[in-house]
RNA sequence: GGCGGCAUGGCCAAGUGGUAAGGCAGAGGAUUGCAAAUCCUUUACCCCCAGUUCGAAUCUGGGUGCCGCCUCCA
């Protein structure tokens, strides 16, 4: 089986081969830092890390270069407006970018270049756009030439002349006056007044928008790379100038396989920053949404559909991480060991269901990442383990419990959980970014004692572990008298108080676990003696 | 006007020729004083019409509806 990727270039899905056998270079636009990532680029890279994780666990060496555009209009009137600079604006967003992706586990790129550290590159390859005829430039400007290159169109599968005159009108008249056509678009902008800018043998200015992307691809991976990733908005005007820039300099395709992913609504409506209904990645964990259920939501659905974003669909996933979360926990909780493998270490000795299970996953994945059919396989792995870890839950006793198939299962289903799709029980907890304290979305429950578990001392601890036992042996006496008001009345106060909850099992012992309890609290009233599991 | 996409159960969403994965929600049952968790069982004539085929959600033609891009945008 080979991996089949869906190529906007050809508008088909066939089977991926790398140009180098083993070797896959990957060339991802990135964001332009006038402001936070919102939930569209939330879905856009999480895709595309599962692309990369999937890869990596095939056995492949990828590359993964992403770019921060931090020359830009958008991020001069941002400067202006609170009377910065432009360098300032994009310092402070870049960071909330890589803060953002971290918490949402997504792997960091291994190379990200920024325009402005690329201008070398820039000025070198519009020099040679020039030389060979296809670029112009006008009162400082310089333009590509679309109509001497031939091809143009062809990712996005305009035809020029048709498309001529429906362009007309689309640009402010004095740019339009230089240009000799309509879609010719500038590699480089003559600097106005009081504009920062660059020198450049055109004179001082900037680069345009989409040279950035072909001089750093050359730079960083060559003429031509494997795959080049976007989203499926840029594939007009963006990334058919790219291919047109890079293609008249060097002659060799830019990228073999193009990959865009769906856009992003939020309750029904196209969500853009000139509607202004985004969201910021931020906000929604600030919310209360973890990360871990922002990506299942995400890979939920196939990355090239549109994806909308609504409240009851964000519960639904909430829900559904909570199912895997428990199966992910359960193994840590007995002890278990990850298994240090992947798909190139060869499989490791599975059952044969474990195995087909396996070889399900991995044909999904190999079907344009069909990320919905995957986690389809995950759940079904998952359903033992959830088991055992309602057990474990109610408190029943199982830490005898090694079998040997639930073991192999739990490995199985945590390299594929965690390495491939990056759900991820430490990303969850550990990996904390702004916003993102809790791994359960329930986890928000009123009161905010939860927030005190971490911070409180051991002595505070004991006192609440304390209180927490009495009020369990009332509760308990409660019960034996068929008190149940008084059993309930004490539920809800443990919840209320310290966001406790019980938890009663068979032979009247209760457990209480979570909230401000750093450790479980049990009473066995037949013993009347504290355990902590 | 040009290019492209989508229509599957209450919601989300796979499935692209052999009688419909998975998640959420719901129902019934086991367990429970009640909860929680868990387990079992259960819920679809795949937008409409015509055609191809032994057989279609799946292919073809037509229709209807929705959406994206064509302007900065992941």
């Amino acid at each position: 089986m080979t991996l089949r990727l869906t190529n906007t270039l050809t508008r088909t899905k066939g089977s991926f081969v790398p140009l180098q056998e083993g070797k896959v270079s990957i060339y991802c636009c990135g964001v332009t830092v006038y402001d936070l990532c919102h939930l569209g680029h939330a879905r856009s890279y999480i895709a595309w890390d599962v692309l990369r994780r999937y890869l990596i666990w095939r056995g492949y060496q990828v590359t993964f270069v992403q770019n921060y555009t931090d020359i830009d209009d958008k991020i001069l009137a941002r400067a202006a407006a609170e009377g910065s600079t432009m360098a300032a604006v994009s310092e402070r967003n870049i960071a909330a970018f890589v803060a953002d992706m971290a918490c949402l586990n997504i792997l960091p790129a291994d190379r990200m270049p920024r325009a402005t550290g690329s201008l070398e590159a820039i000025r070198a390859l519009i020099g040679e756009l020039e030389a060979r005829g296809a670029a112009y430039s006008a009162d400082g400007d310089v333009y590509f030439a679309v109509l001497k290159h031939a091809g143009y169109g062809k990712l996005s599968g305009r035809d020029l002349a048709e498309q001529q005159e429906n362009a007309a009108g689309r640009v402010s008249d004095q740019e339009e006056a230089r240009k000799r056509h309509p879609f010719d678009f500038a590699l480089w902008k003559a600097a106005k007044p009081g504009e920062p800018s660059f020198a450049s043998p055109w004179g001082p200015g900037r680069p345009g928008w989409h040279i950035e992307c072909s001089a750093m691809v050359r730079e960083e991976l060559g003429d031509t790379i494997d795959i080049h990733l976007g989203g499926a908005d840029l594939i007009f005007p963006h990334h058919e100038n790219e291919i047109a820039q890079s293609e008249a300099a060097t002659g060799q395709p830019l990228a073999r396989y193009w990959l865009h992913n769906g856009m992003v609504n939020v309750e029904g409506e196209k969500m853009s920053k000139s509607l202004g209904n985004f969201t910021t990645i931020r906000a929604l964990l600030d919310s209360g949404i973890s990360p871990m259920t922002l990506r299942l939501f995400v890979l939920q659905a196939h990355y090239r559909k549109p994806l909308d974003f609504t409240a009851d669909g964000l519960q639904a996933a909430a829900a559904g991480w909570e199912r895997l979360r428990a199966a992910l926990e359960v193994g840590e909780r007995l002890g278990w060991v990850r298994a240090s493998a992947s798909a190139a270490d060869g499989p490791a000795p599975l059952s044969a269901e474990l195995a087909v299970q396996r070889s399900r996953f991995i044909a999904a994945m190999d079907d344009d990442l069909n990320t919905s059919a995957a986690l389809a396989e995950l759940f079904d792995l998952a359903r033992p383990l959830r088991g055992l870890a309602g057990r474990l839950r109610s408190g029943e006793n199982i830490e005898g419990s090694q079998d040997a198939e639930l073991q192999q299962r739990w490995q199985l289903f945590v390299e594929l959980s965690e390495q491939v799709l990056g759900l991820s029980l430490g990303a969850a907890a550990g990996l904390k970014g702004p916003g993102a304290e809790s791994g359960t979305d329930r986890g928000a429950a009123p009161g905010g004692a939860a927030a005190t578990s971490e911070s409180g001392d051991e002595a505070q601890q004991q006192q609440i572990a304390a209180t927490v036992y009495e009020l369990l042996r009332r509760r308990s006496q409660a019960k034996a008298d068929k008190n149940y008001d008084l059993a309930d009345d004490i539920r809800q106060q443990l919840i209320g108080n310290f966001n406790v909850e019980l938890y009663d099992k068979p032979g009247g012992i209760t457990i209480a676990n979570g909230g401000s309890l750093q450790a479980a609290v049990s009473f066995d009233p037949s013993r009347h003696s504290e355990a902590t599991p």
